[in-house]
DNA sequence: CGTTGTCTTGATTAACCTCAACAGCGGTGG
DNA sequence: CCACCGCTGTTGAGGTTAATCAAGACAACG
């Protein structure tokens, strides 16, 4: 981890890449990254672990970020796998108490850290932020609910035809946010399980794969397999 | 569903006895009762429908309530078992939209339902409001990480019994909170399996099944369940 | 008394895990 | 430069779990 020394606004633009913050005044997100740090990580680093108090609001603005929780058994459960721009651990920071879980680089990153203290600052200040956060926490929620719905109901190659659908937004070409072990554990399936899932839907001709890069071939075969 | 007559001091003491408006004064919980609707519902009733506008924030003060999602293929999924009291839909209530999810009551249930416009008055009114609201969705989140966890990674003799742990709070006997198919359900199980977890630890002399009714015969034995 | 829904039990099947072997790749050090 | 290591990913064989299919017990209810 380095911490970089940049100007007010470099720092304010790149948090402006945040939906949570895009639409305050550019003042406004000055004053917030005249408290904060710019930092940059290298893939494997550790951005904070389960039980450290939530000292800081992590918002990642370039790289990806492995959310997991090691359960009693040692295993790792990973719970989001994350993209910038995105906001981690907006929740305990904000109400305080503990990291619920673990985060690492699965990438090079580049976050801008706000402190907690800084946080709740500017929430007092900016009345909408509040709002913001729990919109952010709904969203969450939902994302959960949908991962939960899938783990029980679904067999693992709907699960990751739809993992593939919903990571492209429409494009074709997508690039995998993690190791494919991570994937495969984000997805609930070992990563035999996960590996043979791709092979089955590379056969049928749906895509393409090539080390961490999957061309969408054919989405009509794609979505198909959802509703078998 | 029934609309009762109520004075306010009746349904204000109904409030108080949800951690979300216990720390309010009985004046300012006079005043949200003075808004608010109490009701009471028969078992099987439906308190909203999934896609429906959230115009009303539920305070469940008596009974148990089943939330669920209908998936594209038309089954359900569980999300959660929510015995009283409890709050349900706080978050698309307070942000606005529709209800992410279904919910019908698996008892008789009261219930006390709050217009989002009361509630948005109310948190203006109340700052803290907020807070404990975003508080109780943080919770709700990790209960829905905790539920991915264990649809993951553990068996199904596990998730039951970890249920069953947690159900009673220590308490030696527990009701379960709905139909034996929809505790299923929740655990990511066919009612089959479940039926035959239970036997299992039945006959290893942990528990004592009497249709609903659980009795924790050995607790140890249980919780040895739990690291196998 | 038939109907309906819940729950249980048995037999079979399919999905996924486990274990094991191996290929490819990047890094490290002789 | 090559040998070695650790890590990721793939593939195969075999085992286990839980879903599925089917049948019936039982209680609640009109």
């Amino acid at each position: 981890m380095k911490t970089l020394q940049s100007c007010l606004a470099v720092t304010a633009r790149y948090l402006a890449t945040l939906p949570t913050f895009a639409k305050l005044t550019e003042d406004d997100r000055k004053l917030l990254a005249s408290e904060s740090y710019l930092k940059s990580y290298d893939k494997g680093e550790c951005l904070f672990q389960m039980d450290e108090p939530a000292s800081h609001l992590v918002c990642l603005v370039r790289g990806s970020v492995r959310v997991y929780r090691v359960l009693p058994d040692g295993k790792e459960k990973v719970i989001h796998l994350v993209r910038a721009p995105a906001l981690i651990a907006e929740a305990p920071t904000f109400l305080g108490g503990a990291y619920p879980s673990s985060a690492v680089c699965t990438t090079d990153c580049l976050v801008v850290a706000i402190p907690r203290k800084a946080l709740l600052g500017a929430a007092t200040r900016l009345p909408e932020l509040p709002w913001r956060m729990m919109a952010e926490l709904f969203s969450r929620l939902r994302e959960l609910t949908r991962s939960l719905e899938a783990h029980s109901q679904q067999s693992g190659v709907v699960r990751v035809a739809s993992f593939l659908i919903g990571l492209g937004h429409g494009k074709s070409a997508v690039d995998l946010p993690a190791a494919k072990k991570d994937v495969a554990n984000y997805l609930g399936l070992r990563a035999e399980s996960f590996s043979r899932a791709l092979s089955a839907l590379q056969k049928t001709g749906a895509i393409e794969v090539t080390d961490r890069q999957i061309l969408i071939v054919d989405r009509d075969q794609l979505e198909q397999v959802l509703v078998e």
